[in-house]
DNA sequence: GGGCAGCGATACCTGGCGGGTATCGATCCC
DNA sequence: GGGATCGATACCCGCCAGGTATCGCTGCCC
């Protein structure tokens, strides 16, 4: 199989419809159909169902779909760290550490300081990014290393080292009644009616169906809280980045949240191997 | 990238000889070099630094060369777990469980009748392998699940839930001093000077360098241990394999020896969700 | 219910590129 | 220094990816 023919299924199975798929891919449709038809032939399975109106996924198909991303994302992955490994070759070496934005800026710093004072020590370049991108981009080489934050993302895939576990508080607007408390409990936060938890839109950009008020991004998010539409429930590290408006009080029974840094299976990058030792020395 | 480049590129990176790779590929040696340098060209790197007698890697080709062989794992079980998918949809699903010849036969014999009792259980097709085999094969889709034994084999870039944890034991001919021991220690074991450790093929089929008799199977190495030519230290749960003439005695402080299950990140197959539960729940 | 619009499949053509043979040029070795 | 070895180059050919035109089917709507 070649990349060309992943590709190109992977935009069919994703578009559910030909013509678009091939606009998408910037090629006709003619030989579109003919390169999925193709494929189906070599590999002796019928990956779509279609009627001359609607095109549906079959079980094949489904399966085709979850494994080509993977393999698409190693291919790709593949050229870009050759790029990167050329460029240190001869240029200005250096590391990407994707992180995600508005997470707890202390570690970062102390564990960019921490590997600064390594020996071999490269630049780190910073990738801010939203919620759940980072494997994304570990998987397809856009970075080399990430913080993740556990059971928010998944580091299934990955080498990993723990870096600091914390519990969870809840973001309240100053002067709110449950301020008082010294801790409270999962249920009384979620049953709050007039502060729902809001919404964030899922990696496909669509908000899921629910109560809470809409937030794209954090600042968004501390804003409707300020304004008394909204609660959160966030790592305790947050609240450092607190303003004076806002409030915060440990949830009990919430789960914890685990900090890992997580690189690729099998990278024998040294800056990664450095950032990891100078994280784990903490 | 074409997954044919990055054949061609890792026939020759393996090789470090343009014509024996394209012997390998079964095209002529001209339209490889075309394909390297159309690669390089296309990639803005050298991947290999060639002297018309030597052919070497680059650093920017080693990275590729690592990179590369993952992807192309990643499109070889792409298409073999389509394949897999597609004939489960028409004929006799399975799911194939990769373990390692010669180890507990026990835990697998349980693991199997406690997945045949789940109500959707599938054929379970056993693949036996060598040493640090089960990896490639969970990789590149010729098993689903395996059976790891860490610290011996690495379970980096899968999902793993650990099934049980035990010690090891030196494995000696019948009647040798130590045998009267109750335990001993590592260093007791590795200065025997008339007992060394047998050697075992690498990956690449070699054998390292040492003072050891070479062994290529499990049968050879009981045979050898057997005719008191060599020692062995093994996981406590293969003394139920040792025939009469060999004898076990724990070894303190050796590594404990984990075994894991293990499967490819992300996997949604019901089979492989069900054998997980089944061996969990021991 | 018939006409129309939308969509995938088919037919057919063209150009580029992957692959082959012949040969060159450099380097090492006897 | 001459031959052997190996990668690069030159040149040619055939196949297949991609384009255009068109068909056939199916909902949908007046």
């Amino acid at each position: 199989m070649e990349t060309r023919e992943l590709r190109y299924f992977v935009a069919v199975a994703e578009e559910l419809h030909f013509g678009r798929a091939a606009q998408r891919l910037g090629i006709a449709q003619p030989p579109l159909s003919r390169a999925i038809h193709q494929l189906e032939r070599r590999l002796g399975a019928s990956l779509l169902e279609r009627t001359s109106r609607t095109v549906t996924l079959t079980e094949a198909g489904s399966v085709l779909l979850q494994e080509a991303r993977a393999a698409l994302d190693a291919v790709e992955a593949a050229e870009r760290r050759t790029r990167r490994a050329a460029l240190a070759a001869t240029g200005r070496p250096g590391v990407v550490l994707a992180t995600k934005a508005g997470a707890s800026s202390e570690l970062v710093a102390k564990l960019l300081d921490a590997y600064a004072a390594e020996p071999d020590a490269v630049t780190v370049d910073l990738l801010l990014c939203g919620i759940g991108e980072q494997e994304r981009l570990l998987r397809d080489g856009r970075a080399d290393v990430a913080l993740l934050h556990l059971p928010f993302d998944s580091a299934s895939g990955f080498d990993t080292e723990e870096l600091r576990a914390e519990g969870q508080v809840v973001v309240l607007p100053a002067g709110h009644p449950l301020t008082g408390r010294t801790q409270v409990r999962m249920a009384e936060v979620t049953e709050l009616p007039d502060l729902p938890l809001p919404r964030w839109p899922g990696p496909d950009g669509a908000y899921p169906e629910g109560p809470g008020p809409r937030a794209r991004d954090h600042a968004q998010l501390l804003q409707l809280i300020a304004l008394g539409r909204a609660c959160w429930i966030a790592p305790e590290s947050c609240r450092a980045q607190l303003s004076e408006d806002l409030a915060a009080v440990p949830v009990l029974d919430a789960p914890m949240v685990t900090t890992v840094i997580a690189w690729p299976p099998q990278s024998r990058s040294r800056a990664v191997a450095g950032l990891v030792r100078a994280a784990t020395r903490h």
